[in-house]
DNA sequence: CATCAAAAAATTTGATCATATTGTGGAGCA
DNA sequence: TGCTCCACAATATGATCAAATTTTTTGATG
């Protein structure tokens, strides 16, 4: 009889996953900054967690790219450049239209409410100007959108994309502030409420140029 | 006194990383087969390396999608499903022609010697009909054309993708034998030489879907 | 005597390993 | 068939060694 009601229940999860969902919503969410230093022992303190789940996140981390593995042995968040930039955007309208394409064609009217209550709580957490909010919600919604897609491989590769500009999304936000953020969610979900599948990509293709081209501009002032 | 002169000299690369390359290697060239399970031990054993370094590269091999997760705690070369290809085939075909078309406008004339000498050695590897020859060549050379585009984002994504669909070129050559192996490197090749991006990369695009059907027709029969 | 720079010591951090712990699949038995 | 128990493989810890960075010391020069 093994009712071992585990106090926190993560019995389910290895260690190492959950130091990898940790630091990865850290570095997403731009809570550690483009430039910043990552080290093992500082993450086994500040996650308590042992050395070799952390080791193993970091170097999960950095095969997607989320993270950069400078030379000698430090790691550290990437710092985007210009260039790096004009690769995203050309990476993410090459890609994400055809995984909204595809999420059209699978998508029920609850999965389209459901995206509707992610996008309402976006606009809620733009009207009070809560970066944090706003940062996760996005992400979620766009994840949401993705997931209905049913292609794995191609998620993966969008999913690979948001950990590397995620970061630079915050300092975006800083300069430019929530309020003057714009994105073409409420087209994109008609659009798909109303099965018109290409209309659905051309918006979210919108939406992503739209998104990238202000990331282009913050970082081609910054650096 | 510890004048321990290394064996085998491996004193710059990390054993993590030594072992990384030696499996990654190892996964994109079929020499582990889709399906096949892939142990933590077994792996120390054959590549004689610790735990730690072969749990790591474990890791990011996963990260990257070149091994696959299952539930439990095991871990395989993942079987790709007719689904997986033709994501793969979106994917590449979005990505390659870019690559090429960056590649072109930065390759010097020394820089195509050295792809049409690679290609030359492919084409010795398809008359002789080594397979595993041609993989590798196969493999160097579009790697090649890509470092050229400076585009280490959209590199590291294409090269997600050869992890992806690499360990199923083995048994399509298998089946189909190298003397069926179509490309279209030549025209590539004169393309770039000529300076016309667009051709170039409309004559990867061609030589992508070519080959990824080519992997498609053989899944489709298979599973 | 103050200042700066180079050298050396000390501390921090990463890499690896040996070992303990935990969970899973399967063998044996009811 | 369904159960318990066992063996093995994976997970996780902490110790140890090596490399790198930072700090301290020291010496030369103005």
């Amino acid at each position: 009889m093994k009712d071992d009601v585990n106090l926190t229940n993560e019995s389910k999860v290895p260690a190492h996953e959950m130091v990898y969902r940790k630091l990865r919503d850290l570095v997403l969410f731009g809570e550690i900054a483009p430039g910043q230093a990552v080290t093992i022992q500082g993450l086994t303190d500040q996650l308590d967690a042992g050395m070799t789940p952390v080791r193993e996140a970091i170097r999960r981390l950095i095969a997607e790219g989320a993270l950069d593995f400078m030379g000698n042995r430090r790691v550290c968040v990437p710092n985007l450049s210009v260039q790096n930039v004009n690769e995203l955007i050309f990476a993410r309208q090459a890609i994400e239209p055809q995984l909204i394409l595809l999420a059209t064609q699978h998508a029920t009217p609850e999965d389209i409410d459901h995206l509707c209550r992610i996008d309402t709580e976006l606009d809620q957490a733009i009207k009070i100007g809560d970066v944090t909010a706003y940062l996760r919600g996005n992400y979620r919604f766009h994840k949401a959108l993705y997931a209905l897609s049913k292609a794995p491989i191609l998620v993966s590769i969008a999913d690979g994309l948001w950990l590397r500009f995620g970061p630079s999304l915050r300092v975006v936000c800083g300069r430019i502030g929530t309020l003057n953020l714009t994105d073409q969610h409420k087209e994109t979900l008609s659009a798909m409420r109303a099965g018109d599948a290409e209309k659905a990509a051309r918006a979210i293709r919108e939406d992503v140029i739209q998104g990238m081209e202000q990331v282009r501009h913050v970082m081609t002032q910054t650096a």
